[in-house]
RNA sequence: GGCUGGGUAGCUCAGCUGGUUAGAGCACGGCACUCAUAAUGCCGGGGUCGCGGGUUCGAGUCCCGCCCCAGCUACCA
């Protein structure tokens, strides 16, 4: 949704006369006074002046400046969201930014001005002729716009489960958005969940060594789903972190390459070596119990938005498989003609393989895809979350899969 | 400056309400195996747990002080 959409400016529009009508004091006109910096050509507040300077800008002066506009009485809020997140119905995620959050809280919010007088673009503020509506204000209600507020008749979509924020602009969504909410009676959004920055390249390293390294570099190097996997298994979701082509290389050869890759390479060539292909019958195994717990503990985490505890439990699988096969030695069995454990064995691998194909599926969907072709499933791999609690290829003919992850040919 | 995190093996990090010889992955060294993308498995070396005090029978884990790193800091988008 643009917020440059006529509808959106309708929108805007309705949730603040939404608010007025509920709680008429919410708005009120007001002057606000404060230090303004012309460096940055914004109010500062206290915590950003140190020493009567802008902290940003030290070396200008900041001048008293007086504005009359529009205020929302955010104050008033304060206890009511902070009640919200205690209490689980609002939910912050990662607990690093829920506790910013709560001290943000717990000092006391102040009334914001939630219009402008100097801006010429912009949603003009109802009830004025020269203000325009804070962008930030604006900016949040486009959630609204965008679903319960744009098409009347719809159903409703509104409140979102869960905004998906950068870090930057957490505060907005979990101090002044809740309050607007609030404010206007609607429902909060369930949670917020806020992630981290990744530095291509960081900083450090591509200044002095001119190392930077682009998107498209990157995807070009091993492919968008093991740029995906690296992000998400090595870097996580919730913290910063520095992308290298060191340990981005390191996981593809590692995780991908020599483990899931090569997992399902072994796996199927044994079933066509020993079995034509065809899966055989067999009973649990001890595999099947790791995979089952595997696959409980990557539940959990997904759940949880814990996406790099998914993906480590994907390795771990994959981890656990291998050892499988060296303590079951597959090839002595068949050497020795017991048939028995050679169809329990590889049984147990066709079963462990569709899980892997199953979990990986979020973070790798093309290659999820190639491995579940490979073992002759129908379909997508994404809707079959079934298949990963309780896994069943008896009799299916599976195939050897192109190379999933080749390793780049090293001159 | 205030607030929130972090400082544990060469690297990336786990270590819950304090309890026996501090763990994992990667890297490194040795051994084993051959189904596989010179792949995999097993074993091993390696740490004064940022510094200094304190509480305790006992602290990486709690308390105080200090040092260093990162992030957030609202009328910026």
């Amino acid at each position: 949704m643009r917020t440059t959409s006529p509808s959106h400016a309708a929108g805007v529009t309705k949730l603040i006369k939404l608010i007025q009508s509920r709680h008429a004091d919410a708005l009120y006109q007001g002057e606000y006074e404060g230090m303004y910096c012309v460096g940055c050509e914004e109010f500062k507040s206290e915590s950003q002046i140190v020493n009567g300077r802008c902290i940003e800008h030290p070396s200008r002066e900041l001048v008293p400046t007086k504005e009359r506009n529009t205020f929302f009485r955010l104050s008033a809020w304060t206890g009511q969201v902070l009640e919200a997140i205690n209490s689980g119905a609002f939910r912050v995620e990662p607990e690093i930014r829920r506790n910013e959050i709560l001290r943000v809280l717990e000092a006391g919010l102040i009334d914001i001005s939630v219009s402008r007088s100097r801006l010429p673009i912009g949603v003009a503020f109802p009830g004025t002729t020269d203000q325009t509506v804070y962008v930030w204000f604006e900016a949040l209600m486009n959630y609204l716009t965008a679903t319960m507020f744009s098409t009347p008749g719809d159903a409703p979509t509104w409140p979102a489960d869960i905004h998906v924020v950068g870090k930057g602009i957490t505060r907005f969504h979990c101090c002044i958005w809740p309050a607007i909410l609030m404010a206007a009676g609607l429902p909060l959004p369930g949670m917020v969940w806020a992630h981290g920055y990744v530095q291509w390249g960081g900083a450090k390293v591509s200044k002095s060594e001119g190392t930077s390294i682009s998107l498209d570099e990157a995807i070009e190097r091993h492919g968008p789903d093991a740029l995906r996997w690296f992000l998400l298994r090595e870097v996580g979701f919730e913290n910063d972190g520095d992308f290298s082509l060191e340990r981005f290389d390191a996981r593809y050869d590692g995780d991908l390459a020599n483990g899931l890759g090569n997992l399902a390479a072994r796996t199927t060539a044994m079933l066509e070596k020993y079995r034509a292909g065809i899966v055989p019958v067999g009973a649990a195994e001890s595999l099947d119990i790791s995979g089952d717990q595997c696959v409980a503990e990557y539940a959990k985490a997904m759940a949880t938005i814990d996406l790099k505890g998914g993906a480590e439990e994907i390795s771990q699988l994959v981890s656990e498989a291998n050892s499988y096969i060296v303590a079951t030695a597959p090839w002595t069995l068949a050497k020795n003609g017991d048939e028995a454990k050679l169809d329990a064995a590889l049984a147990a691998l066709a079963r462990c393989l569709l899980r892997l194909s199953v979990m990986a599926s979020p973070f790798m969907p093309a290659k999820a895809q190639a491995l579940w072709s490979a073992l002759g499933q129908a379909g997508t791999p994404e809707t079959a979350w079934r298949l990963a609690l309780q896994p069943e290829l008896a009799g299916v003919r599976v195939a050897k899969p192109d190379n999933l992850f080749p390793k780049p040919t090293t001159p």
